[in-house]
DNA sequence: TTTT
DNA sequence: TTTT
C-alpha cells in the first residue's frame, strides 16, 4: 500500500560535501549533517544533544551541493529514510541508514558573510526532469532531485 | 477521530512581532511571515512567488518572539492551521486563517552564536508546562508553547 | 529567498469532491477535509476540536480524487498554503486560504469495506510530468500533481 | 544550535509490538513499520519498494501500542531519528538507527469508532506530563510521549 | 515482516 | 510587508 516516508532536518554540515563522479555522467554527494537540540534536564542544567545524519544527493543536486555547501553550512533538508543491509565477512547482518535528499534549501542570509557571491542563498526542490536546469542554477532558485532514473523521486 | 494538522514553514518576517499583554498575565504575538519560492516558468524565466502567513504565538513563546525576532528574521516554524469564522455586518460569512505556532527556531545565526549576543540562536519547542522556563530562555535553547490552558498544544 | 511552505494533514472528507472540467482540458477538484483532535481539558473532560480545510487538486490528481474519494474517506495530504485576496463590493479586503495539494494517499485498508474494487487503496505523489500516467492510475500507486504549467509544483 | 530532526511515516506494522517492562516502572515498545511506495519504472512497469523502520516508544505510549496495535495495523507516526553506535567484538564501529516516536495515530478505523470496540481509533501526541492519562486512554484520543525523564521529548 |  |  502507498505509504509515507518523510524526513525534515535543519542543521549544519560537519564537513564539506564529498562528491563522486560516477560513470554514465552521474554524480553523488555525501554529506554529514548535525541536528542539535538543547534542553534543560531535571536539574535545570542545559544539555545539548547532537544527532548526526548521513545525507545522499544525486545528479544536479549533488553538483549544487558541491558548489555552494561547505563545512558549517546551515540547511533545511527534506528527504526519505533508506537503510541498506548486507552481510559482513563474519556473516553478520550489517545496516547503514541514510537520508536520500529530495530537496534542500540553504539557510541564513549571509552563509559566508557579506560580499561572498560564490556562496549565495541556494535551494533545491522537486522539479520535473524535463525542466531541470541545464547548467548550475542561479542563486536563490529552487533546484531539485531530477535524476532520470527508475526511482520514484 | 484523531487527525493530523501540521504546518512547516521557513521564511522571513515582514515586520517586527506585534505583542499584546492580555489580562491574566497572558501574552500573544502576531507575526507576518513570507515564504518565497523561485522557479523557472515555461519560458525559462525566473519567477518568484511569495506567500504571506499570519502567525500566532502565546505565552512565553510570544515573549521570546518579542525579544529575539524582528523584521527580516529568518525562522523555521512548526504549527497548525486555524480558521476563525464569523458573520460581518452584512451578514456574510467571513474567514481568517492563521498558523498557531507550536515551536519555532531562529535560523541563520552562527552555530555557537559566538560574537553576536544581540541576535542569538533561539528556538522553541513543545515542552511540558512543568519544565517551562520561568524567565526568558537563554540563547540556543528549545522553548515551547507551554500555555497551561485547555488547548491540546 | 527560497522558503518552505508545507502542510501535512490526516483527516476525513466532509463531502464528495466537487470536480470542475475547465476549458483547455484542465480539471480542478475542491474538497473539504476535517482534522479532529481530541484531548482532555483541565477538568479531565474529553474535548473534540475539528478544523476544516479547503483542499484544491488539479489535473490527473483531481480525476483520481473524483474517482476514488468520497464523503468520509480518510486521507493523508501533503501540500502548501495559498491565500487569495480580493476586494469585495464594499471595498473591503477579503481572504480565502486553501491547501494546494501536492500529493495524497488514501488511508485504511478497506475504505469501503471488503469487496469494493471501485474504491481501492490509492495515493498520489510528485512525479515528473513526463512519466505521468496517461490513464487513471491503478489502485495502490503513487500519482501526483503533474500539471504542465508554470507552477513550481 | 537549535536544529530540527523530524520524521513522518505512514505504514503498516510487520509484527505485533514487542513490549518490555523495565525496572522503575518504565516500559518500552519496539515495532517494525513498513512504508511502501509504488511507482512505474521507465518501462512502465509497476514497481514496489518497501522500507522497514525500527520504532521505539516509551511509557504510556508503549502501553497503548501494546493494547491497540498489532501486526498489520496502519499508523501515522511522528518522531525523530536516533542512531546508536558502538564497537563490536572485532573492534569495528557498528550503527543502529531507530525512530523515537513522539506521537502516533491509528489509521483506517471508522471516524466514530462505532461498532468496533476492539480496535478503536487511537492516537498519541505530545502532552505535558502533568496531564498524562493515568490509565490507558480511551479510544479516539490523543496520547503522547510523556516520559518524565531528562530527554527533551 | 506489513499492506494492496 | 520579508529575503536574495
Amino acid at each position: 500500500m502507498a505509504g509515507v516516508n518523510k524526513v525534515i532536518l535543519v542543521g549544519n554540515l560537519g564537513a564539506d560535501p564529498e562528491v563522486k563522479y560516477l560513470e554514465g555522467d552521474n554524480t553523488v554527494a555525501n554529506l554529514r549533517l548535525a541536528t542539535t537540540e538543547a534542553y534543560k534536564n531535571r536539574n535545570g542544567e542545559r544539555v545539548e544533544q547532537t544527532e548526526w545524519h548521513d545525507l545522499e544527493m544525486w545528479g544536479a543536486q549533488a553538483k549544487i551541493a558541491e558548489q555552494y555547501l561547505k563545512k558549517g553550512s546551515q540547511i533545511y533538508v527534506e528527504g526519505k529514510i533508506k537503510t541498506d543491509s548486507w552481510q559482513d565477512e563474519q556473516g553478520q547482518n550489517r545496516y547503514r541508514t541514510r537520508i536520500r535528499v529530495l530537496s534542500f534549501t540553504m539557510l541564513g542570509s549571509k552563509p559566508d558573510g557579506a560580499g561572498n557571491p560564490s556562496a549565495p542563498q541556494q535551494s533545491t526542490q522537486q522539479r520535473p526532469a524535463s525542466s531541470a536546469p541545464t547548467s548550475a542554477p542561479k542563486a536563490q532558485e529552487m533546484v531539485s532531485d531530477t535524476e532520470d532514473d527508475d526511482l520514484p523521486f
